[in-house]
DNA sequence: TTTATTTCTAATCAATTGATTAGTTTTAAG
DNA sequence: CTTAAAACTAATCAATTGATTAGAAATAAA
């Protein structure tokens, strides 16, 4: 008996993704998403609740994104070059753009710092954790290190990645090229 | 004849840095800033004009404390070694508070990218120039490299020590110990 | 066709924003 | 003292914000 959506939310939500993208969470508002998401407000909280929420999925939807990248840095883990292969893959990810965007999550990492709302928190956390375990995968692929090597030298790659995400940003391609390779001169 | 200010300019462009510092332009209002530099808005606008201009003469003040970071970089200027210490006294200055603020000039250029006020963005494309050129300086002493490896190096620094503005506002000590000491393994 | 249910449109809500104003108080020169 | 000039207080401005509402339109089951 209903009357039927006009618009499938998949849509809306990749259109939503790249308002915050682009413009951050706070300066991105409701009358903005409706505009580019192509429905209006009252659409907008029928779908998805609040401006939080929609954040939220956003996220989601960015990180089922990454989440190819991972899959490929996953299934060709063969040591450091693994790594780098990675770290190219993620900025040109974050490149993809005709506007400099940067990464989505770094972005929101910035934006609200250790304040952050406890779901987008948890979200990228276990992003972190599961890059992390890759990174610790190749790091000790073929080589053997001891903890405190393997320790430090997460912590490098894991401030490194951020580092990345933030110059895709602000910095031209080839400053964030020699980074990457700077970066593995180390390891 | 007239009445004279009951407040101190330099004492409170040193509170609204504060309240810059911790929230980030967009996400501070000037009943906050009114508040914490305790004069009301009528007094922000005779001293500085509008919240752009407070929020540039802040970014003044933080450029004049990081200046003195930058003095004794070039006093002490002696090659690879120098830049490390730059970078842990960077770090620390960025964690002076019990709060993790980060970096007043790195959270900036996050949260404006490359669509950055003209005069803030020229303050701080001003001090990378100069910062840039310490590098550069101390990357050169007592060694001769070729200037494909000067310049790589430089932009390596370069976004190293942006990656570490950010890290000092979400990782703590032990990881941005490590990220530093990693960094200066390569060069 | 009828009808119950959902979606959609457009307007509006209170709260907050940056900015400004009218009116009062203070101050130092004359 | 008197007084002109500046600073102060407190209120208010229009614009924008996230969110909500009332009513019209659409749809599929009966």
């Amino acid at each position: 008996m209903p009357r039927v959506k006009q618009y499938n939310e998949a849509e809306v939500i990749e259109s939503a993704m790249g308002v915050f993208w682009q413009n951050g969470y706070k300066s991105t508002s409701l009358r903005m998403l409706s505009k580019e998401m192509g429905i209006n407000q009252f659409s907008i909280n029928a779908s998805f609740g609040n401006k939080q929420n929609l954040f939220l999925e956003s996220l989601k939807l960015y990180r089922t994104k990454l989440q190819q990248l991972l899959k490929t840095f996953e299934e060709n883990s063969n040591g450091i070059e693994s790594i780098k292969n990675f770290f190219y893959a993620f900025a040109e990810f974050s490149n993809q753009n005709e506007y400099k965007r940067g990464c989505l999550m770094i972005n929101t990492m910035s934006e609200f710092g250790l304040e952050v709302d406890k779901e987008v928190g948890a979200l990228i956390s276990n992003y972190a954790e599961q890059l992390k375990a890759l990174f610790k995968k190749n790091l000790e692929f073929n080589t053997t290190k001891d903890n405190d090597t393997i320790k430090r030298q997460l912590n490098y790659l894991d401030l490194a990645i951020g580092g990345l995400g933030l110059a895709t940003k602000v910095k031209d391609n080839t400053a964030i090229e020699d980074y990457i390779e700077m970066t593995f001169n180390n390891l």
